[in-house]
DNA sequence: GCAAATGCGGACCATGGGTCCGCTTCTTGC
DNA sequence: GCAAGAAGCGGACCCATGGTCCGCATTTGC
């Protein structure tokens, strides 16, 4: 039961790797291009211990992408409103999408280099879970909707990373305008009432 | 300038691949595990062959695929109502996208081969262009859109490939289903009023 | 300080997309 | 029908990349 500590040599290892890892995603433009062994050697480190520490690729890139994620995690879990829970359902919904999509505006390439691990799927992960089902469960307490499990796929859907980079790199159109889209797209689903407010507040604070 | 016509053997042999690669993806689950030398044994042919004919994977997968959905395609751009032109907008929106989520559920490992192909972004090719192209001039005619481009954008985000072998597949949702909650949503973005007639009328023919 | 456990690293393996090249088969002009 | 040359064939081969192995070094508990 007692695990004996770590050595210190892994943890630093582990660290290096992290570090090396997250540059080199934010750096390049693709992510298949960058190769575990790259990250291996931008940390300084043997290939056996990255897989040592990770166990796969995916996993490494799972783990980038949570800690990045963490602070907006625990803002929509214990923050104040909009993000927060005391917030009321008309307004966190649009609310928690435009974070996501602030987020993956932030972290293109490794939101990219998720959902883009090859063969197993994007949504069969118990972080788009978790996701799904808060969504879910807020949109449930707004009047009107009455299917907010297909709802919240469909609103997540149209914030796929892939998607995002597209908008933004491709067609190189700006995070606010895209954000005001979203926005705009997000209220109508929600009910036509109230798409003013919600599309004219929605571009505000970001990192 | 005048192509001299290929002979009769490459002819019969790209058939054979065609049939065989569209055999192999249609059996299995995981299209990434249909190899390309799989494809070209079970056509009885050299690798060599194969990629001759194709160029390489991606192009083989969208060949079968523009090959299935061509029927659908040509429903839509000169077929009668609800999916062709002469369709008003606010009914040929909702059969698109049913027209679009029914074939993805009769053609799922095609489909997710598709958007699968690892690297390449399943938005930077032609076959997404023209769908989107078709659905935001649609959608523009549909009072009360503002924002037709981002729009069919999110609409075709419900339906990707993913999403509905998650939803049809993991999750067990029947195809049916899956249509009338997709109609339902397609409703609510066009308008709130017209959802009850268009979500009861989606499920009805199909291959 | 010593021994055992833990971790290190780079050579090594397996897999799968894609290419090469000597041989075969078809087409074409007669 | 036949020769000549083009077009095509196939499977051995190449190479990149994720992942593993094992002899050696470091650390830790005592």
């Amino acid at each position: 039961m007692a695990e004996r500590k770590p050595r210190k040599d892994a943890v630093r290892n582990r660290a290096a790797l992290l570090a090396a890892a997250d540059d080199l995603f934010a750096r390049c433009a693709n992510p298949e291009d960058v190769t575990m062994a790259d990250v291996a050697a931008a940390a300084g480190v043997g290939k056996a211990s990255l897989f040592r520490a990770f166990g796969d690729r995916t996993s490494l890139i799972r783990e980038l992408y949570e800690a990045r994620l963490a602070p907006i995690e625990r803002a929509v879990t214990e923050g104040p409103a909009p993000l927060g829970p005391a917030a009321p359902a008309p307004v966190r919904v649009p609310a928690l999408l435009d974070a996501l999509l602030a987020f993956k505006l932030d972290n293109r390439h490794l939101a990219l280099a998720l959902e883009a691990t090859g063969s197993d799927s994007p949504y069969r992960t118990d972080h788009y879970d978790r996701w799904h089902r808060l969504l879910r469960e807020v949109l449930e307490q707004v009047p009107g909707v009455d299917d907010g499990d297909f709802t919240a796929h469909a609103l997540l859907a149209a914030v796929r990373a892939d998607l995002v980079e597209y908008l933004a790199g491709d067609r190189g159109l700006g995070g606010d305008e895209l954000r005001a889209r979203l926005a705009a797209f997000t209220a109508r689903v929600l009910g036509a009432a109230g798409a003013d407010s919600a599309s004219a507040k929605a571009p505000a604070g970001r990192a």
